[in-house]
Order: structure tokens, then C-alpha cells, then sequence
RNA sequence: GCCGCAGUAGCUCAGUGGUAGAGCGCACCCUUGGUAAGGGUGAGGUCGGGAGUUCAAUCCUCCCCUGCGGCACCA
């Protein structure tokens, strides 16, 4: 029989029978490897144990030591457990497909009446039961006639358009744990009983259509979500809880900030408290984009309907566009409008106005504009997705020789940016060329390699995203990771020829002659809605204190403290702080739990000795710890922290 | 938009085929209290909207609206 030399990850290597398996070969090495191993990688690809190895190969065995193997495992044998417990429960139920997520996994299945939380119990009980049974599990490499037959005969349909799907070289392997078997490309456990019963919970159930096409039926969906042990599996259940405590929409309420109603939907009132983050944020970002070279402009709403087919717009978008048709008996002109949904368009008509040279470019146009979009009914989502919202959005114009020093000097802003905001990294996201495009390959190549090469001259990562931009040109995506690890899209830069090409933007270059302009489409925070939903789940609605929408709260602990309490404030104010007195007939207690709900980052209290030295008794957000100080110095210091961090 | 669930006082929620209740909040009174809820009294509801069944609907049925969890979408 012919030998095959299989090198392990500490350099040795040995010879084995060509055949061999991760099984025989861990076997080979000790007892105890035998019971632990769960898989193994072989040339990189995650291995099942049972299957056979053929030619030289670097091999490494998995135990559960592996989290990144073992997880995978765990997670994937779940899923065909829960569809097993499934069609045990209710064997008309027709499986369809059931990968591995982030945290968990879930499956689909075709059935009349959908699943209720009732029945996530019962499937949950009988998980713990077919694990209990430690049937082993074996694949089976399939002829694709027989599988196509068998699931015909079996009535499972999905799995037979499944099966359609793959390519015809692939092996189709079957995977069987006691009578019950699925389409599965593997790897997996060696029986169920590896599968931790306690480490596991079915979270929901939901609706989603079968390959993701909203063309499609529905099927009924089940999340669940598995660890190594029961441990790991709590502490995810406490960040689930945590995640929770964080919703803006919680703490937007809790803080006063804001409110929806029915009358609205889709669009935010801004409370006082709430337009205050809001107009400080607003304030930061114009001082930055002035300091970057940008001029503001402003542009209308209510834009006519030419506008938008010229753009193309209104083939495109239509559905999601606010239409404004104006055809009362007495307006003078009949026109269909729409609310505009983005500001480009309208910048392309400001640039428009008079002749432009290049010794204009690059010009760096910048509005804080107001757009409206019909969004679909189910993707509104608090104050992160809405109808109504503002964009810190800016178009440059410019040649294409200035796109990579643009995209450069764009990526170092925005660095600026998230950093004075309290996101100290980020990640790059390179969306190239996609199937459909308008354009040259020539132009392609050059614009792709001037976004690499600025991405590099930065000094940043990127993470390839191919076939993912615009029809009209490659683009950036900046994504931001928030205090719990979630990741957020906010920042976008994109390269348009295509839109100054439709709406006749031009310049007139040295040669004398009319050149047409590349725009480049570009935003850090995305919409302040959004991005102000994202800044208080990152604090958990503990605000930085330059935006801490009520910064100081003064409070009495005895009435006859009422008039220094008073000064106090007023000296605050003065001093720009935004600051406000509590004079309340209320204990001192009952006022330091409520501001501490209301996340004011600090409380000075006043009682009789203060008033007598004329200091306060100072209190951090979150800190048990008082100090007692000249309320001059304080005042001092406290204007100092209130400064934003791009005029410090 | 699709699937499921929900909508009762400002908020969080209980409840019943015979037109409603708690806690917090709010108002007033007592209390002047030293760092996460002092006490009392009181006001407050077209039970999301519309239609139907019924002697009678907040409750049952249907339609709509809005929200929530997903899916799809996100220029």
C-alpha cells in the first residue's frame, strides 16, 4: 500500500498509509488523543475524522481545546440536532438549510403554521434527549441520482433544489446520526453525546425567505445559540442583557432626548436634551470640515422630478422617494416633486453655477443635509434607521490624478474624527468593481489602484470587498467597533464619474478645453441620527462631557441653600457649561439617584457648609467618591473639560 | 414590503364578555433631609383606530395603523 508523509504543526512528520484517517492517525499518537480529538485541519481545510486522507498533507488534530474548530463544530452539529428534534416532534416538516453563525446558528424549515416559543421548549428538551443518546455520526459520499431519489421519495423538495445547486464535480456527502441524515458537506463530531447539552438555548424564531429572496416563500426560521459550556453560554446571555440596557431607545427615553409617535413615523423629535448632543455634534463637525478645507452650502427639499430622472433617481429609487405632487387648483404650475433623498444632484446644480476651472479643483462641498427616504416599513429601527434624517455629507470635485490625494487626506479626517469621538479603530472595507458597471477598464484599474494606494499612504489595513461597488465606481466603507465589539458602517467614500457625466458638471483644464470632473461621494458619521443612536449605546448613554447634554446638575441639600445654589449655576452658565439648579424639596439622596438615572456626568451638591466656604461637594457619574472643593476651581476646571476635542 | 408577536395612565406592566388596577412619575401638603427613591393626600384612561358578533366588547372576529424580533432592503 502507498505511503503518504503527513507533517504535524511541530515540524515532525510521518509516514502513514495513503487512506489513513485524522481518526487512525490520533489514534497512532495516544489514547487519550483519540478520545479529545474532534476534527482536524489538513492543508488548511477543516477535516472531519472519519474522512480519508490521500497524499502528503500538514495535518493538525483539534480537541476541544480549539475554540475556533470546536465552536464551529458545536454550532453546526446543533443545528442538524434541532432539525433532527424538529422532524421527530412534527415529521411533516420539511428541512431546508441550517449554518453556522455568529454566536449560534440557525435552520430553516418549511412548515404551515409557524413555530411558537412553546415549541421552542419542546424542541430545546428533545435536543437534550437526542444528545443524551450519543448516536454516532457518519457521512456518506453519495452518487447524485441516488441523493436526488432518496429526497424525492422522502418528500423533502428543498434538499433535492439544494443538490440542483451544486456543482456537478462536488461530492455529495450525506450525514447520518441514528436514522436521521442530512445534506451536509461536514466536518462533525464524532457522535452527539460530544455536543455540550447544557451550553446551548433557542433564542427566536422568525420569518426569512427561502435562499433570501423576498421572491420566495417564507419558511419559518429558529436562531439558537451555543458555547463550549454552560459558562461561556452565560456570559453571553449577560452581554445580550447588557446590549439591552444600551438601547438608545431605553436610554433616549430615560434621558429625555427624544420621542416617536404613530403621526411621524420614521422621524425623530428631538427633545431639548437630545437636539443638544445633536447641535454639539453639529457644531464639532462644521468646525472640522472648515479646518479640512470644505465650504458648506445648503440646498432645497422639495426638488422637481426632472431633477431626479436626470440624475437617474427616479428610475432607480422611485419607490423610496417622498413625492410632493402639487396640483391644487391654485398653485400656478402643475409638477410632481420629490423630497430629496440624498444631496448629490443638488451639489452637481451648485457647482454648475458659473464657469469652473481647474485651478477650482478640488472642491469640497459639504452640507449637513436633510434627506428623506421612504424606507420599507420593517427596516425602521428607533432613531438608528428613519425616513427623515441629515447626512454629514460632502462632494468633492476634482481630476482624476486628485482622487488618491483626496482619498488620503479623507481617510486621515475621518481618523480625526472617530478618535475625537471616542473610536480609537476602525476597519476598511475595499469595495471593487461589481459585475454590472458602467465605465472603462482602463478607468477601473486606475481609480482601484488610486484608493489602494492611498488606503497604504495612510497606513491602514484594508479587507478586501470584491464585486461590491457601485456600478459607477469603486468605494470605501469605514466600519467603527463600539465599547461591546459590535461594528458599525458609518464612513463611505466613493468615486462617481458617472453622476457630474449626467448632469453636465464640467471644468476648464490648462488646455483651454472643457474637462469633465470626478465626484467623489464621501461621509464619516453616515446621518446624526444614527450615529447619535450609535454614541449613546458606546457610552451606554454616559456621554464624553463635552457632549453630555446636561452637563452639571446643582443641587440643594437644604432649602436655605437655594440662593448660593443659584449663583452657582448662573456662574456655570456664564461660563458656558450646560448646567441647571435642583431646588426641588427633595433629599439629597432622591436628587443624586435621579440625575445618576438621567447620566449627568456630574452633580454638585450644596448644603449649609458649602454656602458658608463657598465650595461645592463635587460627584462624578458612576463614582461613589464626593470631594469637596473651592467652587472657583471647579469652575475652572470645568470649563476646561467641556471643551470639544478639536479646540483643545 | 414579508413572517411572527405586541399595543391598557407620562413610563413599566397586571386584569376581566357587564365601560379598569398597581408601582414609578405628576400636583398639593408635611418634612430641611449630607450623596442612588422620606411620608401623606390627590388628579390622571374613548383600554392604538375602524367595522362586525352580542342585550352588553378593553376582552371574541375581521380590516387598518404603529411598535418589537427577524427576513428582504439600505442610492
Amino acid at each position: 500500500m502507498a505511503q503518504i508523509s503527513l507533517t504535524f504543526p511541530d515540524g515532525n512528520a510521518r509516514d502513514f498509509p495513503a487512506g489513513v484517517t485524522p481518526a487512525q492517525v490520533a489514534a497512532d499518537i495516544s489514547n487519550s488523543l483519540a478520545k479529545k480529538a474532534i476534527s482536524a485541519t489538513v492543508n488548511g481545510a477543516h477535516w472531519d475524522l472519519a474522512w480519508p486522507i490521500d497524499a502528503d498533507a500538514e495535518i493538525a488534530i483539534h480537541t476541544m481545546k480549539d475554540d475556533a474548530q470546536a465552536l464551529e463544530l458545536i454550532r453546526h452539529d446543533m443545528a442538524h440536532v434541532m432539525a433532527r428534534a424538529v422532524q421527530e416532534i412534527w415529521p411533516e416538516v420539511k428541512v431546508t438549510i441550517g449554518p453556522v453563525i455568529e454566536n449560534g446558528w440557525y435552520y430553516d424549515f418549511d412548515r404551515q403554521d409557524p413555530f411558537t416559543p412553546e415549541d421552542l421548549g419542546a424542541i430545546e428538551a428533545r435536543m437534550k434527549e437526542i444528545i443524551n443518546r450519543r448516536d454516532p455520526v457518519t457521512t456518506e459520499v453519495w452518487a447524485r441520482d441516488r441523493a436526488v431519489a432518496f429526497y424525492e421519495a422522502n418528500d423533502e423538495p428543498y434538499k433535492v433544489e439544494l443538490i440542483d445547486a451544486i456543482p456537478g464535480d462536488k461530492p455529495l456527502r450525506m450525514y447520518w446520526h441514528g436514522h436521521w441524515q442530512d445534506l451536509c458537506r461536514g466536518p462533525h463530531l464524532q457522535h452527539t453525546g460530544q455536543l455540550p447539552a447544557d451550553a446551548f438555548k433557542l433564542m427566536s424564531v422568525a420569518g426569512a425567505y427561502w435562499r433570501g429572496d423576498s421572491d420566495r416563500p417564507m419558511l419559518q426560521r429558529i436562531y439558537g445559540v451555543g458555547f463550549k459550556n454552560r459558562d461561556d453560554l452565560r456570559k453571553y446571555l449577560n452581554f445580550l442583557e447588557e446590549a439591552e440596557k444600551r438601547d438608545h431607545r431605553r436610554l433616549g427615553r430615560e434621558m429625555d432626548l427624544f420621542h416617536m409617535q404613530e403621526v411621524a413615523p420614521g422621524q425623530v423629535f428631538w427633545h431639548p436634551n437630545g437636539w443638544s448632543i445633536y447641535t454639539t455634534l453639529q457644531d464639532y463637525m462644521r468646525r472640522k470640515q472648515r479646518a479640512g478645507g470644505y465650504v458648506e452650502v445648503n440646498t432645497p427639499q422639495v426638488v422637481d422630478r426632472k431633477l431626479w430622472e436626470a440624475s437617474g433617481h427616479w428610475d432607480k429609487y422611485q419607490e423610496h422617494m417622498f413625492i410632493v405632487e402639487v396640483d391644487e387648483d391654485h398653485a400656478r404650475e402643475k409638477t410632481m416633486n420629490a423630497l430629496k433623498p440624498m444631496n448629490c444632484p443638488c451639489h452637481v446644480q451648485v457647482y454648475n453655477q458659473g464657469l469652473k476651472s481647474y485651478r477650482d479643483l478640488p472642491l469640497r462641498m459639504a452640507e449637513f443635509g436633510s434627506c428623506n427616504r421612504y424606507e420599507p416599513s420593517g427596516a425602521l429601527h428607533g432613531i438608528m434607521r428613519v425616513r427623515g434624517f441629515t447626512q454629514d455629507d460632502a462632494h468633492i470635485f476634482c481630476t482624476e490624478d486628485q482622487i488618491e490625494s483626496e482619498c488620503a487626506k479623507f481617510i486621515d479626517f475621518l481618523t480625526s474624527v472617530y478618535k475625537d469621538l471616542g473610536f480609537d479603530s476602525f476597519e476598511i472595507m475595499f469595495a471593487t468593481r461589481p459585475e454590472k458597471r458602467v465605465g472603462s477598464e482602463e478607468s477601473w484599474d486606475h481609480v482601484e489602484k488610486a484608493l489602494e494606494q492611498a488606503i497604504k499612504a495612510t497606513g491602514n489595513d484594508y479587507t478586501l470587498d470584491p464585486g461590491e461597488g457601485a456600478f459607477y465606481g469603486p468605494k470605501l466603507d469605514f466600519k467603527l467597533t463600539d465599547a461591546i465589539g459590535r461594528e458599525w458602517q458609518c464612513g463611505t467614500f466613493q468615486v462617481d464619474p458617472n453622476l457630474p457625466e449626467r448632469l453636465g458638471a464640467t471644468y476648464v483644464g490648462e488646455d483651454g478645453a472643457k474637462h469633465r470632473p470626478y465626484m467623489l461621494h464621501r461621509a464619516c458619521l453616515g446621518s446624526f441620527e444614527r450615529f447619535i443612536g450609535i454614541l449613546i449605546e458606546n457610552a451606554s448613554g454616559k456621554l464624553p462631557f463635552w457632549l453630555a447634554p446636561r452637563q452639571v446638575v446643582v443641587a440643594s441639600i437644604v432649602s436655605d441653600a437655594d440662593d448660593y445654589v443659584n449663583e452657582v449655576t448662573a456662574a456655570l452658565k456664564a461660563a458656558g457649561l450646560r448646567a441647571e439648579a435642583d431646588t426641588r424639596n427633595e433629599k439629597i439622596n432622591y436628587k443624586v439617584r435621579e440625575h445618576s438615572v438621567g447620566k449627568v456626568p456630574v452633580i454638585l451638591a450644596i448644603g449649609q457648609r458649602e454656602v458658608e466656604e463657598r465650595t461645592v461637594t463635587l460627584r462624578r457619574l458612576g463614582e461613589k467618591q464626593t470631594q469637596v472643593r473651592p467652587f472657583a476651581d471647579v469652575l475652572d476646571d470645568l470649563a476646561k473639560e467641556a471643551v470639544p476635542p478639536d479646540l483643545r
